[in-house]
This record gives structure tokens, sequence and C-alpha cells, in this order.
DNA sequence: GCTTCTCAATCACCTAGATTAGAAGGGCCG
DNA sequence: CGGCCCTTCTAATCTAGGTGATTGAGAAGC
């Protein structure tokens, strides 16, 4: 099943076996993706949405000088571009960090998902507005942590998300961003990006172990460095969610 | 019309006489609110979301040591916490401004909504994915700007909101944000804020104007010092969308 | 075999912004 | 009226992070 990771971690026991199908049997195709290319691009019309099965992919915005802040990451799991069904135009690129495999959607699929099953398209809802939760995270750090707890945040965030899809192996981060995406992702620069790596180093908290990939050595630290409290993404914790079903 | 201001400046004449109407006679009551008290706490399970009807609204996410950080400001027309709707809890609080009348709609009654008016539903979605992209601008000036770029990054938008909604004059910015606050929404100092509100006053952009206003004396040299394109708002520009209605 | 890239890593120096501490002005309350 | 907040505004000092430049390792290409 290609959607098998959506929402797993959160609502996917939620949804029936005749929802999972459906969303399934939506899939009009698979595209695979080299690394580092673009996928969709900001204020193209649009009249599908993907999926990503495997592989990450990063949505950016970039202004006219060239510079750019990444706004998101994306792991297996996740709609790319689901906004795109409400919206028609991103305001933002989505691109492959690298080799990724996604299901297309079309639009007119989606309509037909959600007048014939309305729990799953609060559920389609529902998983944007994760995105949401999670942006307003990252403005939390922005605004609020130094460069390390940045980074630590961002670290941590990552390694939630994928042990909610269960594709954390409980040590190697398996995704390969480079300082500068770390530094594109913290509103710092590459030279900083890597002294804050330094101090993480020698922390203890964790070390690079090849292929771009991070061993977490201390888990613990980098959430307390990063403030992290996993709950924004609604996996566990208060915020957590067991149905959407009315009561 | 209690609602007549919602999407107004962008899906408003998508919406059927209908639909407005049936948008309007889900509230249920109107609340008053006085300046500065929460109206949503994070993580409170909720069974109706607001509306704004008039007044400032600002959402929060407060850490550990008590530090706050703005992740949005509201205004008429907009929904304060309709993603509490597909969320069930809400992952920061919501508060007043100033004193401000909400429309209470129940959780329920929106379900009704959309069962019954599903062109309604994706309208309510865009709306919620209307604040995503709006955290994503913010993400993108706390990472990129500088002090003074993201003070009137937040000025520019908030004028481009208003006027959307048509409660901009052309000169006073009626939202009696104070200088920590404008602090809180940028990431950084009250002291700072005050040096950036001095260069900002020095370069004749804008002025105190009494009770916490502004006079905004030149609007584009504002948009420019925070590299502000309102497109992301989906009103006017590249992004803005004419229908929600299958093509 | 060489060159050419890219990325991590580091140094020296400089600036934006934090921190701390007050002063001045207005509104509210007793 | 005096006293007390709260907010704006300022100055002095300190630091996190930016800038620019260099080095070395590894991979890609010729």
């Amino acid at each position: 099943m290609l959607t098998a990771l959506f929402l797993k971690g959160r609502l996917r026991h939620d949804l029936s076996e005749e929802e999972r199908n459906a969303l399934d049997n939506a899939v009009a195709r698979t595209v695979e993706i080299r690394p580092r290319m673009t996928l969709v691009e900001r204020g193209k019309l649009i009249e599908h949405s993907y999926y990503l099965v495997e592989g990450t992919m990063l949505r950016h915005i970039d202004d006219r000088r060239g510079e750019r802040q990444l706004v998101g990451v994306n792991i297996p799991g996740d709609f790319v571009d689901l906004h795109g069904y409400a919206m028609k135009r991103l305001d933002h690129d989505v691109g492959s960090l690298t080799r990724a495999t996604l299901a297309q959607i079309s639009h007119r699929k989606i309509t037909e998902l959600i007048d014939a099953f309305p729990h799953l398209g609060r559920a389609l809802w529902f998983s944007t507005l994760l995105d949401a939760a999670m942006h307003r995270e990252w403005i939390f750090g922005l605004g609020r942590l130094n460069a390390e707890g940045r980074i630590a945040h961002l670290i941590a965030e990552l390694i939630e998300r994928l042990r909610l899809v269960e594709l954390y192996d409980g040590s190697v981060l398996p995704i390969p961003l480079l300082q500068r995406d770390y530094a594109e992702a913290c509103g710092i620069t590459p030279v900083h990006a890597n002294r804050s790596f330094r101090t993480l180093r020698e922390r203890g908290a964790l070390r690079p172990c090849g292929e771009g990939r991070l061993e977490i050595l201390d888990e613990a630290l980098i959430r307390r460095l990063g403030e992290f409290d996993g709950s924004y993404l609604y996996g566990t914790g208060e915020l957590a969610l067991r149905t959407l079903h009315d009561r």
C-alpha cells in the first residue's frame, strides 16, 4: 500500500479500511525525482497533489537576493503540497533533498474522496493543519532560541516525526541535510551552523556518521537544548487526538 | 450580517448567497472580551470556534521561562481558532489585544455546514491555510530580515490585510500594538524594537499618533524595508484565486 | 594522473542586537 | 493632590552571530 504511512502515529487508526483503500486507490501514478530538483514551483497553477512515499523533500521561500529560507521538511507519509488543493497555487517552492518517490493524486479525485468520505476529508484537512502547527513551532524557535537551540530543535522534530512513522532506528538520523540546509532552515549562516554543530559535537549530543547523516548520541540533551516538546505534532502528549469522528 | 467580512477581498465573491447566509446562521451567539484577556487556552478540548467580528486578537506560544512568541495577529473577518475544528486542541493560546466581539460557532454546526455546502467547506479549509501561508512568511522574515525589516514586514502585512477587508483608511494603522508586542512578534527585545522604530521614524516611514496607533507616512518604504510582497495573502497578485469551484 | 567541485572545518575581525540600568511622560487610583 | 504604574525612549556595555577568507578531504570528471 503506497499511502500506508499517511497519518501513521496520529490518526491512521481512525481511518476505516474502506477509507484507507479509497485514498490508496486515488493515486493516479507514482513519480521518481532525483536529488535537489524542484517538484512544484511557486505560483504555478496546480491540479494534483503529491504524497511522499520515500525520500525527503524540502519546502522553501526564495527572496530576490537569492537567499533561501526553508519553511518545511517532508518525510514519507506527508503530503508535500496538499495546500495546493484548496489554494490552487503555492506561495513557496517544493523540491527534493534526496532521490524521492511520490504518489500523484488529482484534485478532482480528492474532491470525490471528500464527497464520498467526509471523515477522510477532515483527516486530510487535519494533515495540512499539522504543517501549520510545525510552522508555528519554527516561528517560536527562530524568535526565541539561539543558533544551537534552533538546530537542536529541528533535529529533535525530525527524530520525533520519523519515530511516528517508524523510520527512526534509535541512533541515525537518515536525512542527509547539509550544514548549509540547516543554516537555511535556522536563519543563520553556514559558518555559524558549523560552529553550532561543533558545540553540539563537543557536548556529546551527536556526531556525523557519513553521507551527511548524523548519529544521535544524546537525544535527551538535544531535546533540552532545543526546548523541544513534541506535543505540537499531535502524535503523543497533551494534544494527541484519538478521533475525528463526532462524539 | 455578522460574518460579512469572511474572506472579503479573497473568495467571498465565490460564496453563494445561500452559503453566506448559512454561515451567518451557524453563529450560536456573540461574545465580548476585554483587552488582554485569554480566549482559548493551549491544550483545552474545544467544541466551538470563534470568528472575529470586531477588535484585534493575538495568538502566541509561551515557553517555560515565560517568554512569549507571537505567532499570529487576527483582525475582523478572521476565524481565530478554526484549526481547532480539525485538531480539537490548540497548540497555542489565543487572546485579545483590544476589546473584541466574536461570533461563536459550534463544531457540530460546522460539520453540518460542510456536509450541506461542500464548497463552503473548502473555503473554510482555505481560510485555515491562509494562516499557514502567513506563518511561512513570518518564518521567512525571522530567518532573513533584520529587526527593522521584520517590524516593517509585520506592519506592511497588517496594512494589506486591513485593506482587503476595507478597514484601512490609508494613513492610520488602527491596531494598538505596543512596542513590546512588536518585539514578541519579531523575536527581538523591546529595547531593540524601540531603536528600530526610531530609525523607521527618522526615515520618515511612520510616526506614532496616539493611543498606540501608528500613522503610516510612506507605505512604499515600509514595504521595501520589509521586502513585502503581499501575494501570499491570496487577495491580489500572482497567487490570487478566483474560485474554488471545480473547473 | 591531474583538475575541479563541494562541503566541512576553522580563524580573525566586525556588527547587530542583547543586557542592564535609568529617565521622562502619561494615565489611573487613593 | 501625590504616588504609582506602564510605556517610551535612551545610553553604556557585552556577546552572538555575520563576513570573508583559507584549508583539507572526498567525489566527479577528463
